[in-house]
DNA sequence: CTACTAACTATCCAGTGGGTTAATTAGCCG
DNA sequence: CGGCTAATTAACCCACTGGATAGTTAGTAG
């Protein structure tokens, strides 16, 4: 995420369209993440820029424009830290646990990410939907999983007959409930799943799950 | 205005408190779930009922006490079929599937409260901790796993460290996302989490997961 | 039957919110 | 330096929205 915080124009031009479009969706995202599509203001969003409002529909045309372009760059964030995943010279037990601690650590670390999700997901993913660039792209994870998925089973390690994409949903599943559910969960069970000194404990409960499913002995069925 | 509109108010009095109570949190819920809090619009709610919405104001307050009640009432519905849930008559292995089938099914039949929830979460669980009714109650499935737990840990089956919530969390977080994200997940990976023909395969995988997890083999570590 | 109250209807209102019109200026190119 | 255009600003618009006011009627207790 490229954040924009030039102490007021100091320096560089006054008249900047990258930046300018950079701080709008800088603000946005946030404001999206805080109060929903519905509930963000685009006079608030303006408010908090540099900018006016007219220049957020000179920019992205209007609000449900913005949101998809800050859906965009959102994902694109995720993309590309995928795109460094090097977990290959592990082997596949070790691979596979490194794969969801790092997916682990992405979600807490992007909790914004996550909220924007959530509300794609109430509004049935329409921008996705809308958006080519996002339509196009698949997730690098993805390849990643199948390689160690594939070595994994060659080695007779891995004995679940799953393939990347359920695998992807699973590790995505435990690590987004825990970040996009823990306000819910913790007033009704008086459990913080985000609490900083339970992080490791549900790091290793997470790998012990991926990796108990994979290996489980299964000609005891 | 004696001209008839209504097929005359379904069998009882024309001015049923109860009645118009319910009809409003009825289209409440599926409005709000729909839009989500902000998105949805009182007006609207009152539109498709056969009140107005005065009568909203009259027996809820406003909208944030309107949407409380419809979480209470959501919540209630899956307290009550928790409280039902018997499976302790079961070996534990089969009991703990049985309960994440359970659960399974639940989030796969009320995709209005998972939406609900996740609107609730948005919104940083404020309703609920303003609630008094649902601050207070717990979830009857806890203490039904904390049983099966225990007699797992007993018999020497379950090797896994973990306590009832946890437990919970882990069974919830697939059910959860598979509903919840289905739309994020679908547009993005090409798979629909929810397709019919495929629930016998999340459903077991659910199962598999769990079990593998609670009976892995711990001394190889 | 009367009177009283809970249940209900009709209508209005002030603030808000997404979007727009039109005028202004910085920066660059020749 | 003059002129052109992208970038920017200020002010306005009006449909909508949560909420409020005030008046009306069904049901019932006595």
């Amino acid at each position: 995420m490229t954040t924009v915080e030039e102490p007021a124009r100091s320096g560089g031009r006054l008249r900047d369209a990258a930046r300018t479009r950079a701080e709008i969706l800088d603000v946005a995202t946030k404001e999206f993440a805080r109060a929903g599509y519905a509930g963000a203001r685009v006079d608030e969003i303006a408010a908090r820029t540099r900018t006016t409002k007219r220049m957020i529909y000179y920019y992205f045309g209007g609000k449900e424009q913005l949101f998809t372009a800050v859906l965009e760059r959102a994902y694109s964030v995720i993309r590309q830290a995928e795109q460094e995943l090097d977990v290959e010279h592990l082997d596949p037990v070790a691979a596979i646990r490194r794969l969801a601690e790092l997916t682990f650590d992405h979600h807490e670390e992007h909790p914004d990410f996550i909220r924007l999700v959530s509300i794609e997901n109430i509004h049935e993913a329409e921008h996705i939907a809308a958006s080519e660039e996002l339509a196009r792209i698949g997730s690098p994870a993805l390849d990643v999983i199948s390689r160690i998925l594939e070595s994994g089973r060659k080695s007779g390690l891995f004995t679940a007959d799953v393939d990347a994409v359920d695998l992807h949903a699973m590790i995505s599943s435990f690590c987004f409930f825990r970040v996009a559910n823990r306000h819910t969960f913790g007033a009704l069970f008086g459990r913080d799943l985000v609490a900083a000194d339970q992080r490791e404990h549900y790091r290793a409960m997470l790998g012990d799950m991926v990796i108990a499913y994979l290996t489980a002995d299964r000609t005891a069925d």
